[in-house]
DNA sequence: TATATTTGCATCGTGCACGATATAAGCGTG
DNA sequence: CACGCTTATATCGTGCACGATGCAAATATA
């Protein structure tokens, strides 16, 4: 029963690929409220727990390329959460650093995982697309514990 | 120390994000060599499970939404993986079948998940972004099973 | 049988992702 | 200094995702 293989279910990125788009969604109502999309709200956690780095140690902690920031941090500045700097020890280097509106941002930011993975865990919304979330979720864990238990990495 | 909440590696959603878009890297050549692309291989998994099945059937397989499913349909169709017809009975449904070009691709398919797998296990390969990706799910990993322990959904 | 509502799909606009490529600054070596 | 090489960022093209909106076919209701 080779078949069953190409079953979706089993496979573990499927499940992974759908929580990532579904939790990304349930981050949006919340994130519209800051007016920002979850990508910029990343780039902000980096700059909240460290302000002033250059755009390549933003891209490393959130392991995405330059071809996907350099737009998004544009986009930012356009909407005045960062400015964008060349350093002077070397032009290359540009330093982006949060603006007044970016640190302030962080205060309504805090709650949000907080209210998110209680909306998760209770049942108090029951919205459809909460209701995949969890489940696939749970389809998830179990996945990805099977998975664990056959390969152990050899540390 | 409410502070620690906003730390990227502290939320279950950053690791689930990297690990989703790292798996689709990862996954990314063995799919080239049969020239589609990730959400183009979920499409062709649910018809090669189940033919013949409406635009609708396949958002709900995959949680995803029409105006996703469209355009990327259109193009399975342009590379003649898949053709559309209205069903007669209902003019509103759209059928969505495989072609030959599609059936056949399934065997190419077929050994996909199990190499990809030895893949990330075996330390056979060590790109850099395959050791991000095995980083990345183990941290996925202890996450989830914290945030698993701390809520069973009660069943 | 008219009208309203629902359903299934498509279109549009915006914002990611990412491979490929470009470009300019810095660095290393002869 | 000239040369090539590396590094940091940007640009371009394509393909998702998805909210908002549109539309026609089917269905429900008056």
């Amino acid at each position: 029963m080779k078949e069953e293989k190409l079953l979706l279910s089993s496979q573990i990125c499927f499940p992974i690929y759908s929580v990532s788009r579904l939790l990304t969604k349930a981050y949006k109502p919340h994130l519209e409220e800051l007016g920002i999309t979850y990508p910029q709200y990343l780039v902000l956690m980096v700059l909240w727990e460290n302000d002033k780095v250059s755009v390549n140690q933003i891209t490393e902690k959130l392991l995405l390329n330059t071809n996907t920031m350099s737009p998004l941090l544009k986009r930012m500045e356009k909407m005045d959460l960062v400015n964008r700097t060349r350093s002077k020890e070397d032009e290359r280097i540009v330093i982006v650093a949060l603006t007044d509106k970016g640190r302030e941002l962080k205060t309504k930011a805090l709650p949000i995982p907080d209210r998110l993975f209680d909306e998760i865990v209770t049942d108090e919304i029951e919205i459809d697309d909460m209701l995949k979330l969890k489940d696939t979720l749970c389809e998830l864990i179990s996945v990805l514990t099977v998975k664990n238990e056959a390969s152990v990495p050899s540390e």
